[in-house]
DNA sequence: CGACACTATAAACAGTGTTTACTAGAGTGA
DNA sequence: TCACTCTAGTAAACACTGTTTATAGTGTCG
């Protein structure tokens, strides 16, 4: 049943956007009474955070397949570029789940789960920074993993946080934003390699089509 | 009128967050009808656009003693470390500007500001890129300087809007917000440069303060 | 003075999230 | 079988939003 209200809540997120997610709205197309919802979730926000929490687990499975390389840095690289590419397939989720500064942080449940590689991005880059540190792949007196994982994490969210927030805006004359978000990335990781890198990736200076950010 | 409109807003929004502005709020600390907001302005969004203009404003006021550096790449040191403070200092205000997908972009009179180095920061960083390019600061093979002038702006951007959004999540063990910034910054700069670079800032291990960013 | 323009307002409308009081119904135990 | 409880669902209201309409004032100008 809350399941049922979920794939509603869902859909109507994916098709209208993200200010439709009306508690009205999501009664109706359940076809129940508003007043329902609330014998399953405590607040709006929870139901918000049911829904942010299967998007953070959809992430963490998008993220299976780069770990299958074996050197650390392909999959420092693979999962950088994995986010990348969901963040701007769908700004709506990355929106709700990195944009909306909501989620108190001091929930116990929600915070459990952080920090840890199974279930947590931020603890799976985490360790694969790690990774790479203990194989020497960066310069030498970059040791401290959190600040890593934060610098990266932070770039790749800049890009794509700035596409999401400003990329309609013509008179920018935006360069591809995925090319740029792997200019970003490269640029980062070429600078902490220890053994000096070849050039960075080459970035299409036709500004990108206006079909960028469909509302 | 509109002056004394926008300054009540402009407090309610400091002291009392994002969602404190609503038009009764306003209206009554003005000791008006709410009605009456709407001889002034059209919409609310268009007394929240006033806002950000003011803003705006401000920020390009900031960045005037940058622009007393003689070496370019200062003038760039200058304004990055500008806007990450202020985004810091007023987060309230830097959610407004460049974390909300709302101006529309295609309003005429929003996007004649934009792209001018008097009066739009993008423009204003532009230019100086550009004069970095010019001056052979950076690699040969860097001379597009949009996506040289975006690529800054993300990675600081990402420092300061993740901040924002996730910087009260307390498991991910957060390095000071300003240094990591800083950091970024020269991350950025370093690698871009033609004549290497000296070592990255340091950045302290320990994990800031609870106090980062007081909802 | 009379006509006009303009300001500010009260009241309402449509839409939120949320709560309360209530009903119909399904079980369960005696 | 009968009462009993417990629960899912509901209608209606409440306190808020942003916004609009019709109206009462208030000044200015001819």
């Amino acid at each position: 049943m809350r399941g049922r209200i979920l794939d509603a809540a869902r859909n109507l997120f994916a098709s209208e956007g993200y200010d439709a997610v009306t508690l009205r709205k999501v009664a109706d197309s359940i076809e129940y009474c508003p007043a329902t919802i609330y014998k399953y979730f405590k607040d709006k926000e929870e139901m918000v955070r049911a829904l942010v929490e299967d998007d953070i687990a959809m992430t963490m499975e998008a993220f299976l397949p780069s770990l299958e390389h074996q050197a650390p840095l392909d999959r420092l690289r693979g999962i950088c570029t994995t986010f990348l590419k969901m963040g701007l397939e769908q700004p709506n989720h990355y929106r709700l789940m990195y944009m909306t500064p909501l989620l108190p942080g001091h929930d116990p449940v929600f915070v459990n789960k952080r920090s840890d590689p199974q279930t947590d991005s931020y603890g799976l880059s985490l360790s694969i920074v790690q990774q790479c540190i203990d194989a020497k792949v960066f310069r030498p007196e970059l040791t401290d993993a959190h600040l890593i994982t934060q610098t990266f994490w932070a770039g790749v969210h800049g890009v794509i946080s700035l596409h999401i927030a400003c990329g309609n805006i013509p008179v920018y004359e935006w360069r591809p934003v995925f090319e740029r978000g792997v200019f970003m990335l490269e640029l980062m990781i070429s600078r902490m390699l220890r053994t000096p890198s070849a050039a960075l990736p080459a970035v299409s200076s036709t500004p990108e089509s206006a079909a960028a950010t469909p509302a």
